[in-house]
DNA sequence: ACCCCCAATTGGACGGTACCAATCTGGCAC
DNA sequence: GTGCCAGATTGGTACCGTCCAATTGGGGGT
């Protein structure tokens, strides 16, 4: 009961099917998949299209569609932290470090779009990787849509507790990627020398219609973490 | 003379009526687009999905198509540092350093899907903007795709010259970004102080075939660079 | 006033068909 | 063998139609 569109079945069926197969592997054509699946080639082209678009295929106008060759990384998607660290096959874990009602202050009200002083939920926590400390977390939540939130479990996954407790659920976000000196209590709390350099993340989360719903700022070692996406051509 | 496709000028189109307009108005029904610009409701979806994919709008079945709001950037798409600096409004210029043929190495090599032992040709440029120093480049590319390339003029657009010199157009990058401890020779170039935090990129450009074409290291200043992308909830 | 339910509306999915443009292939001329 | 051209193949674009699923808004009952 995986999706149930046939495009979405006949994606992860091509998916599946590709899987082990070398670089610039020819797919069977449009035409053919769509007699042997019995659906139509406009299904068939919009499965192809979603695995274009994440970098999985190529398609040659007269020539055929093609297995990429994976160089580096898949694009990035959205994924929480824990998911994260688990896809890096390093185990999540999490110490709470404070979680109150506060005010917003200016930049955190301008990246959810309320006002100054309206009361948000911050929630700081020091996120761990195999035991070791990994990145410093720094969650605001507009307190209007997460009452109560300060006194629930908070060690777990955040993004689960505001998925089915509270209905937000995080379809987008936009991050802005900076590098920095961190300060003694950073480097402290993440266990490295003073001065050293940290990869800081501010990420405002929108929902489905591209409201903001959550800014989190994450400082991540340096030595530990990095980033990775890809970037397409697009027109203006 | 823009896009030729239909459903790509249709996009401009609707691109071009809805800016200004101030966020979640609703554009049209698409079965009304189609009327009214006298296309199919499928070449209207076509150009909706590339909107949407854009982040430009939101969809909401039975509700309607509505305009995205715009938070922080656009979604980060592939640009040379020239574009990229002009679109900061900086003034984009080049140091010249070093332009080589070399031995590929280990990394490289891999990067590139080549041979250790191949050659590749080395430019290392200084990038400034507005006059200052931003950035530290290093392209490798494979000697044998770029004959003559060291006795090219290199202070301008790199990526200009691939594309019209030597047919190499690149299509998408694969990154990988971390924050680095910059060390003597680094700081001094970019005029910081020893110890400072700079931001690296690596990347590996590919061609429409998703074979790569070029890997470039770029170290930028902390204090003066971010990287903005947007990123989406996706299905594995 | 309030609430609930149903019908209209809107985007989502799928099928079918036709033609165009880029590519590849095989055979022919040289 | 080499080079070139014509036709077959393959993805790209666009049209049509049908039905489904989520949302919305208004009408009727309480």
């Amino acid at each position: 009961m995986a999706g149930q569109a046939k495009h979405e079945e006949l994606r992860q069926a091509l998916l599946a099917a590709m899987a082990g197969s070398p670089p610039h592997t020819p797919l069977p054509t449009e035409r053919e998949i769509s007699a042997r699946h019995g659906v139509s080639r406009n299904t068939v082209r919009q499965a192809l299209d979603a695995l274009e678009a994440a970098g999985s295929v190529y398609r040659v106008q007269g020539a055929g569609t093609f297995v990429a060759p994976s160089v580096v990384s898949k694009s990035l998607s959205l994924t929480s932290f824990s998911e994260d660290m688990r896809a890096r096959d390093l185990e999540p874990a999490s110490r709470l470090l404070a979680a109150q009602t506060v005010r917003a202050g200016r930049r955190i009200a301008e990246q959810l779009g309320i006002a100054p002083d309206d009361e948000v939920v911050r929630v700081s926590r020091l996120r761990l990787a195999d035991g070791s400390p990994m990145c410093l977390e720094n969650v605001h939540l507009p307190a209007a849509r997460v009452p109560g939130l300060a006194e629930e479990d908070l060690s777990g996954s955040l993004y689960d507790l505001l998925t089915e407790r509270y209905r937000l659920d995080i379809r987008s976000a936009e991050q802005i990627v900076r590098a920095v000196d961190l300060d003694e209590t950073e480097s402290a709390l993440l266990g490295v020398p003073p001065g050293s350099a940290g990869l800081r993340v501010r990420r405002v989360g929108l929902d489905r219609r591209e409201s903001p719903v959550e800014a989190t700022t994450t400082i991540y070692r340096a030595d530990r973490y990095d980033i990775r996406f890809t970037v397409r051509r697009s027109q203006p």
